[in-house]
DNA sequence: TCATAATATTGTGTAAACACAACAAAATGT
DNA sequence: ACATTTTGTTGTGTTTACACAATATTATGA
């Protein structure tokens, strides 16, 4: 399962969903299936996405949870932005 | 189109695809579809590639075309390796 | 040279990522 | 309170990312 804080930095920038499907040229409600989760995009959507925030896609979509913004905030150290690989190279599924 | 690195990355790490398939869980012919650009992978698989070169995602997949190493090893500023984002944000189709 | 491994090619099937439409519900602003 | 925007839901259709199999071609190595 992928996680993703679209809705998030979406929100931050003040757009819509209309507008953030503008911007990346998709149906609006592709926008609000990948918030809600019902679906993981292409990487080239993931791209897209990640060029608007002008964020790393690894900010914006995770095999792992994130954490929550109040703890990122809170204890940076910890709760590491671009989390760190396995120690060897196992993906995890 | 997403121009991507996967067979670079691969044969540096001395793995054959069928490996990499097994790394990441995939069909073996998947991974031949991938380098050959027959089809653009989710961020799921895009993100776990990542994680067994240990790169950013945007260093194995480009909305634009990567330079060559060549160009990439002798004048690493020019061809930078993160290439950085657009002034404003519209997004590259 | 011969065997084996690696890659390429083609085909069939399925699930999921999209597009698009219609409408309902909720939120926002005046 | 009303109008408008935003979001959610459901449905239908198409394309494409995948799995898997079979076989051909090319490399590698003993």
């Amino acid at each position: 399962m992928v996680q993703n804080r679209i809705a998030v930095f979406r929100v931050e920038k003040g757009l819509s969903r209309k507008d953030l499907a503008a911007a990346v040229n998709v149906n609006p409600q592709t926008i609000g299936f990948l918030e809600r989760g019902t679906y993981t995009p292409s990487v080239e959507l993931a791209l897209k996405l990640a060029a608007v925030f002008r964020v790393p896609v690894e900010a914006l979509f995770s095999l792992q949870s994130f954490p929550t913004l109040a703890s990122q905030l809170t204890h940076p150290i910890t709760a590491q932005k671009e989390q760190t690989h396995a120690r060897h190279e196992p993906v995890e599924r």
